[in-house]
DNA sequence: CCAAAAAGTTGATCTATGGTAAGATATAGC
DNA sequence: GCTATATCTTACCATAGATCAACTTTTTGG
């Protein structure tokens, strides 16, 4: 577990080896919901609680073995200005990011859960190989259940 | 109509005075997806197309008249290396709609359709005012019907 | 390898929301 | 102010996906 709920988060995470996801757990109703994985090459951190200074929310958790790198947000502020085009390179990383969530938000709105399962496998090949079906489930906002006879339903 | 799908979208608006919104249309099936609501002090563009530089999925239209500042990507790209703090500016701003996209997606996969027109009437409560009933079911991804039924339940 | 636990599937039923159509209000243009 | 149009509401029925419970398959740890 790289960042429980309740935890300041002053860092974020970039993915060497492994995946992880990110969620908002809810014990009352004993479930979770995906708000995004992440493998390789990726970025992962509670971004609303590291850029809200607030306390984390969300939980980030390894779904493999995992090597990791962490940078302290003061340390990548200093960065910035010493490195010409880094703070460039993270508006970047951001503005991908922001595309990707309204994607999302639109996908939510227009599309019924079998359409959104086929983008999701279109999308992140990858992913769907190494996360298990009940997880896909909470990121698309359905049940296992649910994901199940869909699954059928397309042989 | 500020921007119309299949536009080339070079600029990004500030909004002086007025309301706008963003949307997906959906000819085949005649809908609209609103992706967001837009007033005074706020920025407004097709997002996707700015920042990927193809042609927008979006319409953006105004509510009301508006009073609108436009800049153009490539004079704010050459006004962030002449002005100290701009970037950072708008990485600021990029940050806060991040967030905001996050909590939707979070709402979409946690929330009632009840729940989650709560919480858009607690969390912009002059919106509520400025925009059409079926605008705002088209925000929530629900019919006009439903949110007719659910404002009836409220009372 | 085998037992236990986790994950996935299936069936029966339930519920939130959608679709359609009609009627009721509100708004805008003359 | 009055008509036309847009918006909102209501009623009735349809459907996607949820829930619950049982069962099967896969994975894991010893």
């Amino acid at each position: 577990m790289v960042i429980k709920a309740g935890d300041l988060v002053t860092k974020q995470y970039f993915i060497v080896k492994g995946c992880l996801r990110t969620y908002m757990p809810d014990d009352e109703r004993d479930r979770e919901y995906i708000v995004q994985f992440a493998v390789e090459e990726w970025w992962a951190s509670d971004y609303i609680a590291y850029y809200t200074n607030s306390p984390a929310t969300l939980d980030v958790e390894c779904l493999e073995d995992c090597i990791l790198l962490s940078i302290q947000k003061k340390d990548l502020e200093s960065l910035y200005l010493q490195v010409d085009g880094l703070e460039s390179f993270f508006l970047r990383k951001l503005e991908n990011a922001f595309v990707a969530f309204q994607k999302r938000i639109l996908s939510n709105l227009k599309e019924t859960a079998e359409q959104r399962y086929e983008e999701f496998i279109r999308q992140y090949p990858t992913i769907e190989q190494r996360v298990k079906n009940f997880q896909i489930a909470s990121y698309l906002g359905i049940t296992p259940e649910s994901l199940s006879r869909i699954r059928k339903a397309r042989q």
